[in-house]
RNA sequence: GCUGGGGUGGCGGAAUUGGUAGACGCCCAGGACUUAAAAUCCUGUGUCCUUAGGGACGUACGGGUUCGAUUCCCGUCCCCAGUACCA
């Protein structure tokens, strides 16, 4: 054993010592537990960034726990190495994208391997090689089989200078992120699969994950699926001379009455108002619409060309939209009334949503209310507070200052007056279905999931179209289409894959006559949606992966990842899983069982904004002072010139991004493992500061001294001590077990920061005991104190814990082939044998007495009041009352 | 705006069911070792008062419940995240 900690030398030399032996390579074993222990997979962008470490640090300390706790750990890694980025760098530099992908994996597996991860390398995934996106494609004719993959036409952000098409955030602001030019609305044939056929089960499965699920992750996907229950009425509409108003019939939008009479639909939850209806407002693009523009005034068809031109301009979510509309002329029939209301086209009645209709009820709603308040609108009451209810009888509608968005009471709404709306909502209709016109219906804000891109790194739809038969899905055994060697990528234009005739010219399955292929690609979050069943069976190549090894490894125990994928890629593998499901290769709902999200890596960024800019120096370059408290007084750049200072994501950009490489060089990996589990609750967000990691070493080297110092002590036969032992062997061997506890408490509830702060106590409770003149039975304790430090450190620091345990048992052939364990907790021991019992006079803290835990309540009674500092407080006085906590605490009242 | 989460030393953060607030680490200060520095080790470190022993105050702010509140309840302020007219 060296006597210094050299932890590029240790590390070096288990990372060897694990690949050779495949320490973690796992086998389905039906004699243990098993773990799955997975992470959300890197995009090989090139580089890690601290967040990965921070992410995989955290699941491999939960692999290393679970092994060490008997279990069978599965501990894959991937790529999700399909995307934009690589298309960049083709369009930026010429590179080919899958050399760039490739070549990025090698260096990226090179850094995740010097950080030391516990992974089995051979079950490791990338989506954009041919025996993984095979399966993407396998999945999609799969489902296209189902009747869960279909094309529509659908409205994509489209440049026009550019020709391409655009996500949501490269059109934000209304503006093309390359070119600047506005972007526009266009239509497109795309391919969507069927989510909305598993809404309510994405919905109403969560009771089943609930537990392991942080509850703010299933609340935004519930609220991103928004379902609602409500009602649909339908309203007769007409105008003024009936025969200028024309209502196509647009299933689930509008109907025909049996007077021969148009009807638009609409979707409220508060059927309890309809009383209160003023008008109807329609969406600009609604059918109705549509089919009248030709009869509407010139003023009233401006009107609407304005509105639908506001709305084919991508949102800009900064600013709040005023409320737009005008009256069409048109009337509508309220069908519970009777009465006879205005239709209106709104700006802020949606097409996409509902029927693309509403009610509008200003008194009880905000956004009606508003736009009632800007054009005039009547507002009339129809809900009362309970308790005003009597007042509104006799009273005409107040104006009211604010809408009542509360269920109440119904008042001025004929025979339904006095009900609550609870029940008039249900009542009210069953009255609609009686009467032909409506229904209860519950409606959804999740849409189904648009899968097509014009793009070329992607996985090819594997879809065929020929003039004869049309549209024809590609046969299993032709899988799979694979991307061409090369295509002209040039970030403009459509799809590259259109370009390349090799690719796309093809003979139809059916009829073998010619054909052309799809020429868009799969989104890459369809590759994320079962990477993870992949690593259960890299190799197969007739199934995406083996139902039986599933049934050993799914679910996924535990799952790690940024909170930024809650959303989308976790509905979206979850969907997928109940696809899965659904085709019998799993037969549970839910693929994860425990989910945590971990925080943002951040850092301290120094930036000049004297001209409004903010001008970033780096740390590096810039001179810090600090007050005596270690306040920061001040920091200068390298002219002098004073900057400010603040708290910001880690970015190149910024000045304050740290490279996991240069912090493997400068302390080593265990160090840096340590210290992003130390330095805060993994959900929080984590300052990067590069004195903790110093500190984390520092750590390290005091405990590498420990076993230094001790071992030579160690070498006999250490029995445990017959006798109780010494006090000072017995109060190390308390903390040993009561950090054995704690550590193990925190490792099941997966706080990863706490741990650390308990082992290094127990670390400076072993380094309180003298090595001089130690005795046997101080020896032994010792032993087991550091034998379970290094052991319940190895979840943070393998490498370093690997050497120690070495060190300790005398061979070089690591925990896991010495069936190393976790260190078992032993309540006898970790008991002390006495006690600080705080004593409390009037609620405070006046003194402390020692006591066994067992003492009785009239023990701990008369202990306090003989103690000196008690007496002081109570002589003299009357003692009203005496609070004695078991082991915890006296309290005395005195008066 | 709405929804969710949160305000504890100079900083990151600890505190079973209400029971010794500030564990652990960082920063900072003093000391030992050293020709010197680094490294290491030791000591101190919530604020204020005090010669000492000690005392008063203190978990965003204001109230309340309780023998006792960082923890429970009511009100106010602030921060963070999500969301964007979802009828």
């Amino acid at each position: 054993m060296d006597e210094k900690y050299f932890a590029k030398k240790i590390e070096q030399k288990w990372q060897q010592k694990w690949a050779e032996s495949g320490a973690f390579h796992a086998e389905p074993d039906a004699t243990r537990p098993k773990f799955y222990a997975l992470e959300m997979l890197p995009y090989p962008s090139g580089n890690l960034h601290m967040g990965h470490v921070r992410n995989y640090s955290a699941g491999d300390a939960l692999a290393w726990y679970k092994r060490l706790k008997g279990f069978n750990v599965l501990h894959p890694i991937g790529w999700d190495s399909f995307g934009q980025p690589a298309e960049d760098a083709a369009v930026k530099r010429g590179v080919n994208p899958r050399d760039w992908t490739e070549d990025n994996i090698q260096v990226m597996r090179g850094q995740l391997e010097r950080m030391g991860f516990s992974y089995d390398w051979r079950r490791q995934m990338a989506a954009h090689r041919p025996e993984y996106y095979k399966f993407d494609q396998w999945f999609f004719l799969k489902m296209y089989e189902m009747g869960l993959a279909y094309k529509r036409l659908t409205q994509v952000n489209w440049c026009s200078h550019d020709q391409a098409t655009l996500s949501n955030e490269q059109a934000s602001g209304g503006l093309c992120w390359r070119c600047g030019n506005p972007v526009t609305k266009k239509d497109l044939e795309q391919w969507f699969l069927k989510t909305t056929a598993y809404t309510d089960q994405l919905l109403d499965d969560m009771a089943e994950i609930e537990a392991g699920w942080p509850a703010s992750v299933l609340k935004r996907q519930s609220d991103w699926m928004g379902r609602s229950e409500g009602a649909f009425v339908e309203f007769e509409v007409m105008a003024h001379g009936e025969s200028l108003f024309a209502c196509p019939i647009v299933d689930g939008l509008t109907s025909m009455s049996d007077h021969g009479k148009g009807r638009v639909r609409v979707f409220t939850t508060r059927i309890d108002t309809i009383y209160g209806a003023n008008a109807i407002v329609l969406a600009a693009e609604h059918p109705v619409i549509q089919a009248n523009i030709d009869n509407f005034s010139e003023e009233v068809a401006t009107k609407i060309a304005f509105i639908r031109a506001e709305n084919a301009k991508p949102a800009d979510h900064e600013v709040e939209i005023e409320k737009d509309g005008i009256d069409t002329g048109l009337r509508a029939v309220n069908p519970f009334s009777h009465e006879e209301i205005p239709v209106w086209v709104g700006n802020y009645v949606m097409m996409e949503y509902g029927t693309g209709a509403v009610m509008s009820v200003p008194a009880h709603d905000d956004r009606d209310f508003e736009f009632a308040k800007k054009f005039g609108l009547p507002i009339r009451q129809v809900i009362s507070e309970p308790h005003m209810e009597h007042a509104h009888h006799t009273m005409q509608a107040m104006a009211l200052e604010v809408p009542l968005t509360i269920y109440g009471v119904l008042v001025h709404s004929d025979f339904w007056n006095g009900k609550r709306s609870e029940d008039a909502k249900k009542e009210m209709a069953e009255f609609a279905v009686k009467h032909g016109f409506g229904e209860a219906a519950t409606t959804y804000r999740l849409r189904d999931w648009g899968i097509s891109r014009q793009r070329f790194w992607g996985s090819p739809i594997p879809i065929i179209y020929c003039d004869r038969c049309g549209t024809v899905p590609e046969k299993f055994e032709n899988l799979p289409v694979r991307l061409p060697e090369n295509a002209p990528i040039t970030g403009t234009g459509e799809s590259p894959l259109a370009k390349v005739p090799e690719f796309y010219e093809t003979t139809c399955p059916k009829c073998d006559g010619p054909a052309k292929r799809e020429t868009d690609t799969m989104d890459t979050f369809v590759d994320s949606s079962w990477y993870f069943f992949r690593y259960l069976d890299p190799t197969n190549e007739d199934m995406p992966f083996d139902t039986e090894k599933a049934a050993y490894w799914t679910p996924v125990d535990q799952y790690i990842g940024g909170d930024d994928h809650a959303v989308m890629h976790l509905i979206y593998a979850r969907f997928w899983s109940k696809v899965m499901r659904d085709m019998g290769l799993v037969t549970f709902d839910e693929p994860v069982k425990r989910l945590l999200t971990q925080g943002m890596v951040v850092g301290e960024t120094f930036f000049d904004d004297e001209t409004g800019k903010r001008i970033y120096y780096p740390a590096d370059d810039v001179t810090v002072e600090r007050d005596p408290k270690g306040r920061l007084t001040s920091a200068v750049n390298a002219e002098g010139k004073r900057l400010r200072h603040a708290i910001e994501r880690m970015s190149k950009s910024k000045g304050n991004g740290v490279d996991p490489n240069d912090m493997v060089d400068a302390y080593g990996a265990d160090a840096a493992r340590l210290f992003v589990m130390f330095a805060a609750p993994i959900e929080n967000e984590l300052v990067w500061h590069e004195a903790g990691i110093e500190g984390a070493v520092r750590f390290l080297q005091r405990v590498w001294r420990l076993v230094y110092r001790w071992q030579s002590a160690f070498g006999g036969d250490l029995q445990p001590p017959a006798t109780a032992g010494g006090s000072e062997s017995r109060k190390l061997r308390q903390k040993t077990h009561q950090t054995i506890k704690r550590v193990s408490d925190s490792f099941e509830s997966l706080q990863f920061n706490t741990p650390v702060a308990a082992l290094m106590e127990l670390s400076n409770a072993i380094s309180d005991v003298e090595f001089e003149n130690a005795d046997v039975d101080t020896v032994f304790a010792v032993r087991e104190a550091l034998t379970s430090l290094v052991l319940m450190l190895t979840p943070f620091t393998p490498h370093t814990s690997e050497e120690l345990y070495s060190v300790l048992v005398g061979n070089d052939d690591g925990m896991l082939a010495n069936s190393a364990r976790f260190p078992e907790f032993i309540e006898e021991m970790a008991k002390a044998d006495e006690i600080e019992i705080p004593v409390q006079i009037n609620g405070k803290l006046r003194s402390r007495v020692m006591a066994p835990p067992e003492t009785s309540n009239e023990d701990l009674e008369k202990l306090a009041f003989a103690d000196e500092k008690v007496r002081e407080f109570t002589d003299g006085k009357d003692v009203v009352k005496v609070i004695v906590v078991p082991k915890r605490l006296v309290n005395i009242v005195v008066k």
